[in-house]
DNA sequence: GCCCAGGTGTTTC
DNA sequence: GAAACACATGGG
């Protein structure tokens, strides 16, 4: 576990030499970045998208929108993502927040945004930190079940470390750097989707690496 | 037909 | 408190 910090450096290096830049988020603005956030969860991103065209169509891709349509509304447009009425409630949540945070929101320090998106019932630290990382452009590094998959086969993780523990991780080994986070973590996904799982059981290094152990 | 996906909240032991 | 369960669609 010692030099960590090169470790995470390195590896952000191998996977950007593999994938280069992603251009995340999918998203055209800030509001629409938040909502995919809430409606990712546990949910492919190309059914998320047919959501928002969705939404979209509807003349429902705002706030005071979706506050204002009836949960079953809102659940029929929602359907493509799956836990469509819990994720209805949750946006609708979500969105009652961001109206009354109003335009201050881009003032508020980011651990305020935190601990009151937290708060938000549906909104857990992933989601928060996505929005915080892309859609408020805040130095805070987002961890998921990717991260969490290539560290431990990389042995840089145990794997059982809570949220938070990785987090503290990253963002003390990496300096605060927002165009960094929010690269590193787009690899990082993008690296999650690409192996395949089945030819790759044991090592995620073997597709980006000629020299890996296992390919020797 | 079965497993998985850019999680989170609630219920149960 | 941890562990199990509920939420649900679309793609491989």
């Amino acid at each position: 576990m010692d030099n960590l910090s090169g470790n995470l450096r390195l590896l952000y290096q191998i996977l950007f030499r593999a994938y280069g830049r992603q251009y995340w988020w999918p998203g055209a603005t800030p509001f629409e970045v938040m909502v995919g956030a809430v409606l990712t969860q546990n949910t492919s991103w190309s059914n998320v998208e047919r959501a928002i065209r969705n939404l979209d169509a509807a003349q429902c891709l705002t706030a005071p929108a979706i506050i204002a349509a009836h949960p079953t509304t809102l659940g029929a447009l929602l359907r493509p993502v799956g836990y469509f009425n819990v994720k209805a409630r949750r946006i609708q949540n979500f969105c009652r927040w961001y109206i009354a945070r109003g335009e201050l929101l881009a003032q508020f320090p980011t651990v305020d945004l935190r601990r009151e998106l937290l708060a938000i019932n549906g909104i857990g630290p992933e989601t928060a930190d996505d929005i915080l990382l892309y859609a408020l452009n805040r130095p805070v590094f987002v961890i998921d079940a990717y991260t969490r998959r290539l560290g431990t086969r990389l042995g840089i993780l145990r794997g059982d470390e809570n949220y938070e523990k990785l987090r503290a991780l990253f963002e003390t080994e990496l300096t605060p750097d927002v165009a960094l986070y929010q690269e590193y973590h787009a690899l990082i996904v993008r690296h999650g989707k690409d192996i395949c799982r089945k030819k790759h059981p044991r090592c995620n290094l073997c597709v980006l690496q000629a020299n890996c152990p296992h390919n020797l």
